[in-house]
DNA sequence: CGCCAGGCTTCTA
DNA sequence: TAGAAGCATGGC
């Protein structure tokens, strides 16, 4: 792993494959997009903007301590993604998904807006749930250059259902009231929910109200590094009946996650 | 206008 | 213990 300070910025070389434009865009995440080929997002409270650059990735405007303190985690460049797809390439499904999109990797992004983010999501569409995700950060954020830092649960504690209703979030406000009080409380402590068991984990984030196993299973994997939780959406659901009618190869056990996410580009990619 | 969306909770049988 | 209804809102 090589981080060098080029003009533009800070250039990462050697940290293993990623493909970019699939990482940040497969429905892990709602908050990157892309302009003129930058993806542009905010990590731990800093924007950063990131381009492929020949073999690496070019950070623009960031400082290496930045790019190694908060984007080399985050990208999970500390997991070697090349022997996870060397194990998934015993399925022949999964071998032609690799050939296709290249290393997906998963996001190890912050628990809380992880946690926040998918309680959003439940029984909802992608353009409204990125819409109430970004006006939560331009109403309740901090402000920054070119956008919003996403609220912190202690931020979101003190405010009341009818103060949350500009979000027009509907029956979900007091959901993301209740995980945000627990959280703030100290009752819910990420820290201890990434070094339990998957199961163990899962079993006390589904005590916050509405969250159930999809969206405990996406915390666990998007944002605790829980890499064998499976989340089961409907188009998971439905690709997984027809793919594997006699259940998950026994290969997947342990990275069950990232499977999760090449079925997922799978599925979008027959529509 | 009507159907549907990366579910969850609660109420039934 | 499984299945269905209801939920709040808006994208398409």
């Amino acid at each position: 792993m090589v981080l060098t300070n080029e003009n533009q910025g800070v250039l990462l070389r050697d940290f293993g494959k990623i493909n970019l434009d699939i990482t940040l865009d497969c429905g892990q995440a709602f908050r990157w997009s892309r302009d003129k080929g930058i993806w542009q997002g905010i990590v731990r409270g800093q924007e950063f903007f990131i381009s492929e650059h020949n073999d690496g990735l070019l950070f623009h405007n960031a400082t290496p301590e930045s790019v190694r303190e908060i984007m080399l985690p985050y990208l999970a460049c500390d997991t070697d993604y090349q022997s996870i797809i060397s194990r998934l390439e015993c399925d022949a499904v999964m071998s032609s998904a690799v050939s296709r999109f290249g290393t997906v990797r998963i996001l190890r992004q912050e628990p809380w807006e992880t946690l926040c983010s998918f309680i959003i999501s439940s029984c909802n569409n992608i353009p409204r749930i990125k819409g109430i995700i970004k006006n939560m950060a331009t109403l309740f954020g901090s402000r920054l250059p070119h956008g919003h830092s996403f609220p912190s649960a202690e931020r979101l504690a003190c405010l009341s259902v009818e103060e949350l209703s500009v979000l027009r979030a509907g029956y979900r406000a007091p959901f993301i009231l209740d995980a945000a009080r627990r959280v703030a409380s100290g009752e819910i402590i990420f820290s201890e929910l990434e070094r339990l068991e998957t199961a163990e984990a899962r079993q006390i984030l589904m005590t916050i109200k509405g969250v159930g196993k999809k969206v405990a299973d996406c915390t666990l994997l998007f944002g605790l590094n829980h890499l064998d939780a499976f989340p089961v959406d409907r188009h998971i659901k439905r690709i997984s009946e027809r793919l594997y009618p006699d259940g998950l190869p026994d290969c997947f056990v342990g990275i069950e996650g990232v499977a999760q996410q090449y079925m997922f580009c799978v599925a979008r990619d027959l529509q």
